[in-house]
DNA sequence: GTCTATAGCCAGATAGAC
DNA sequence: GTCTATCTGGCTATAGAC
């Protein structure tokens, strides 16, 4: 009997667990397809299929549910950066983490990062989780990016933050959203290039020696 | 007596003129700083010092008036590139609108490219003045790209309109922001820092042969 | 053309029944 | 917790006097 009675509410505990990642999910396309100032809870909700008020109930505020979005993705990319062998070169994980990050963006599903003034990021800013996480990912990062200077196939004289700012910049890129509209090319072909022009820029290489 | 009078009105004339001026720099600047969604037609009219409907006598809409600030910077972009010495390498040319438009980024007065699914966008591609020029425009630039190319210092394996959207972007690129956030680095530090991540890219150069 | 005042609308957030 | 219905504030845009 009592078995029955927590599984009972270890199911409706999962329902309500899944009704909520079903509302960020929803939150985090259109945050992807529009932004964070076009982006309405009202068609959040609608797009979900439950009534605004509803929504309010597991989210206190339109920052809150942006920001429980924005957690969401980076801690996506932990798992992705988990799953990467450690017998991988640095460079070819930055490599790695880039490349996920843009066929992300590709299908909707990258949040652009807010700007320096936005109430967004306000909301980031006095988010522990997020700040924590986020400074974890990018003292991960920053060892790789250290790690490759050393063995001199990443451009050492580059300060380790401009090399992590400019990673992290490839996941909002419009380059990609100028190729894709442009619709010559297919996904894949618009991540490598853009992965490219990113590691090896716009120059001719000199010709390994 | 005619002439007074034509002084006259074309006295008012350029008191008009200078205001709209105003006008749109100061909306060209909250687009730079907050974005088109975020920007109010209210802090605009008052920045300038006049009345909202003072404000709508010379743009029927807010999306005309940011037209308007697009189609300046656009102006002014066309302009600087006639500064440059046709003796210049395209390379060389290239560089000096991408310094340009991060230098114009960093002062805050380049406002961010309008996302593909904007209201804004629609704005202006139903502006044949500003079409008309940004074709212009990135033909000019098309053409010193390809002669780059052929001169065999920019990657000919890169389709031009790649390097065209990746040299247009740099003027929304969030790296500078960041960076300039730090307060590690002088705005042409960062420039430069930006400047040679875009052409030469991440990793480290082979030495010249 | 400039102003004050206001219309009209829309989106974020809430009240209260079930 | 979910819903319908509503409040509230702010923003675009306009009316009308001067």
């Amino acid at each position: 009997m009592n078995s029955s009675k927590v599984a009972k509410v270890s199911f409706k505990e999962q329902m309500l667990q899944a009704r909520e990642d079903a509302i960020v999910q929803t939150a985090n396309r259109f945050l992807a397809e529009k932004g964070f100032e076009a982006m309405t809870v009202d068609e959040v909700a609608a797009a979900v299929g439950i009534a605004k008020a509803s929504l309010y109930k597991h989210f206190t505020s339109k920052e809150d549910l942006a920001a429980a979005a924005m957690l969401r993705i980076l801690k996506q990319a932990q798992e992705f950066v988990l799953t990467l062998p450690a017998t991988d070169a640095p460079l070819d994980k930055l490599r790695a983490v880039v490349r996920w990050s843009m066929r992300m963006q590709l299908a909707s599903d990258m949040p652009a990062l807010p700007r320096q003034n936005s109430c967004l990021r306000a909301a980031l800013m006095a988010n522990p989780d997020y700040l924590d996480r986020l400074m974890a990912f990018s003292q991960l990062l920053g060892g790789w990016i250290e790690s490759a200077q050393q063995q001199g196939v990443l451009n050492p004289e580059l300060p380790a933050t401009a090399v992590l700012y400019t990673l992290y910049a490839r996941a909002c890129d419009p380059v990609l959203e100028f190729l894709k509209a442009g619709g010559q090319y297919s996904d894949e072909q618009i991540v490598e290039l853009v992965l490219g022009t990113c590691f090896d820029g716009l120059r001719t290489r000199a010709p390994a020696k």
